[in-house]
DNA sequence: ACAAGTACTTACCCTAAAGTATGTATCTAT
DNA sequence: ATAGATACATACTTTAGGGTAAGTACTTGT
């Protein structure tokens, strides 16, 4: 699971630099390649793990659960598994998730007039 | 300057990723490291380049110019020189840039109620 | 017996982004 | 003459993140 240096000088940036913005600290919660598209997905509804691979076009499987993991650990997705076979796995937004919503509108809001002017 | 390589799976991905989510296009642009700490500085109004420096904890003059020259391009923050010497730069947002405000404050206000749950 | 379906896991590699360190230009003040 | 101030530039190294490919577990249907 490629486990995370904690001692670098870029890790260490990276704490200070929550403390100078707090815009920061978000982006290294729900910022990166992948964790906004699929926080995108989940706003539509719970979604099971198929699904979401499908529905993100390019994704390899490492990083969905790899991301789905850690939008866990930040407690803003919910995994439900039921316990049959083949198994039945579903993932949904948690209500601080949930919370996000308005935020990634108003950025997608903007980001469509972004995308006009060029 | 560190040029970007354009034909690579990553990139492509990237390009994918935008279509599926324009809360994506927008991370690419003001998402990363710095960039949002930068833009979080500016918002108090224009700067120098030294004030800058000083201002954003343990960022590298490196990164800083490099992001500084990436804003402009994507027309957020304009940069003005004085033909003096010694050198006299500031930057400041643009009507683009400015437009960022309320999204910025946005994801801020989210990630304070976000760290006090911790 | 084995293929199929689902949700992962794991090992290895590659690259873009970030860090480190040093150099440059130009004029002013001492 | 040389040090200081300002705003960069550039060469080299490191690392975190992402990509590729293959394997695992467990049961049902044929």
């Amino acid at each position: 699971m490629t486990a995370i240096k904690e001692s670098s000088t870029r890790n260490e940036n990276k704490e200070i630099a929550i403390n100078a913005c707090p815009v920061s600290y978000v982006m290294n919660k729900i910022g990166g390649h992948w964790k906004p598209i699929i926080l995108y997905q989940l706003m539509s509804g719970p979604k099971r793990y198929n699904e979401l691979n499908k529905a993100i076009p390019n994704i390899t499987e490492k990083m969905l659960i790899q991301h789905l993991k850690q939008l866990q650990e930040d407690d803003l997705v919910i995994r439900k598994s039921e316990p049959v076979v083949p198994p039945h796995v579903t993932y949904k937004l948690s209500k601080t998730g949930e919370s996000l919503t308005p935020v990634m509108e108003a950025i997608a809001t903007w980001g469509f007039k972004f995308i006009d002017k060029n």
